[in-house]
DNA sequence: TGTAGTCTCAAACGATCGTTTGATTTCCTG
DNA sequence: CAGGAAATCAAACGATCGTTTGAGACTACA
């Protein structure tokens, strides 16, 4: 592991991978702090707890994807005019992007495990820190897509993030060809990810 | 527990709520063996192994969810005339329909978790079990599709699966209101999915 | 009723888990 | 350079895990 970076961030660095790979529970710290070169004890001197470095985990890529959005989405708001692509392309980009740099490429899967784990502790936590941010998000769909309900609008965003998460995780029939760069796979996959989100919510 | 029913069906019936609770590697078979009210051993002599036991919770689902599934774009497929809506609430129905009735009304978030872990192993156990099911609805979705090319179609069959797995995991910002009863926030959520997704399907 | 086969049971196995301890090393500051 | 805080270390803790064991209870057929 790179051991120019501080045992802190090693830890949360193959935390991440580890936890991608095997799971919350799967993943020990046995073998975490071993891919990472560092003692066992150093996560709970460092962190408290097992569960404090999860949080950690969490929050370190949270906070990335929620700046990346409201960047993104400011960026579409300063545009004499914004399309439901637009905020989209806002709402979804910033999210592949994260699965792709920074080192932490698999958060996303964390992620979908996280939404399937489907605790209440994890949804407040979630709501605490996406909250403001699906509001901002809630209020500009609404102005462009004035036709629909409040509640018929919740359940098409609802939907929109079911398809984003599970294309982030990878899970579904659709894999990346070998003769297509990591870059141009997620240009595609953010393509359709627009394109069928912006006909649903738009559906009559 | 059910006294009546057979050790086995009451071991299958306790893990299926365990798993879907807190997940194939938090819950112990200590756990499960008290739920049902069976002893320890009971698992390992009736299933072989924990991980059998994941498998057979799985298949016994599966195998009802893919007879439903047919059945209905059987009997869609019998009529004068098919319609998207029709193909999509063959395919919508029967996954929320499951999620609700036969006392194993936790499978879809067990389902959902499982897409979640995200191995190769159970990747090919679900192709194996899905394939064919899901080969027929892409038929019928192609025909009534033509303009799309085989990879948009892909696609987008993957992000419909997507948003219906969300749906059914329950995790999304809709929660059932007290006063609506199962059945009818069943048939709203598939009324939503449906419309959605034909809209998504059908985007120019 | 006797017996073979099926099932259930309490108990224990070794392994691994998250966490804690106390000594030792490293690092910074006065 | 001395000294105290911060960090790292090997080792052990109690708890819990999936699995196995061997004895006992039950069932069905002769």
């Amino acid at each position: 592991m790179n051991s120019s970076a501080s045992t802190k961030e090693r830890i949360l660095a193959s935390a991440e991978a580890l936890f991608a790979q095997r799971g919350f529970e799967g993943a020990s710290l046995r073998q975490l702090t071993a891919a990472a070169g560092v003692n066992l004890a150093a996560v709970n001197y460092h962190f408290g707890s097992k569960d404090k470095l999860v949080e950690e985990v969490f929050k370190r890529r949270l906070d990335q994807l929620n700046a990346r959005r409201l960047a993104a989405l400011k960026q579409v708001m300063g545009q004499s005019e914004t399309s439901l692509e637009d905020v989209l392309a806002a709402f979804i980009r910033p999210a592949l992007d994260l699965s792709h740099d920074g080192g932490g490429g698999l958060f996303m899967r964390v992620l979908a495990r996280a939404f399937a784990e489907h605790d209440d502790s994890l949804r407040r936590f979630l709501s605490d820190n996406y909250g403001h941010v699906m509001r901002q998000f809630t209020g500009e769909f609404a102005r462009l897509l004035p036709h629909l309900s409040k509640e018929e609008l919740y359940w098409r965003i609802d939907l929109v993030t079911g398809a984003l998460t599970h294309a982030m995780s990878g899970f579904g029939i659709i894999q990346r060809k070998s003769d297509v760069s990591e870059t141009v796979h997620r240009e595609q996959t953010a393509a359709h990810l627009i394109r069928f989100s912006a006909a649903g919510l738009s559906a009559p």
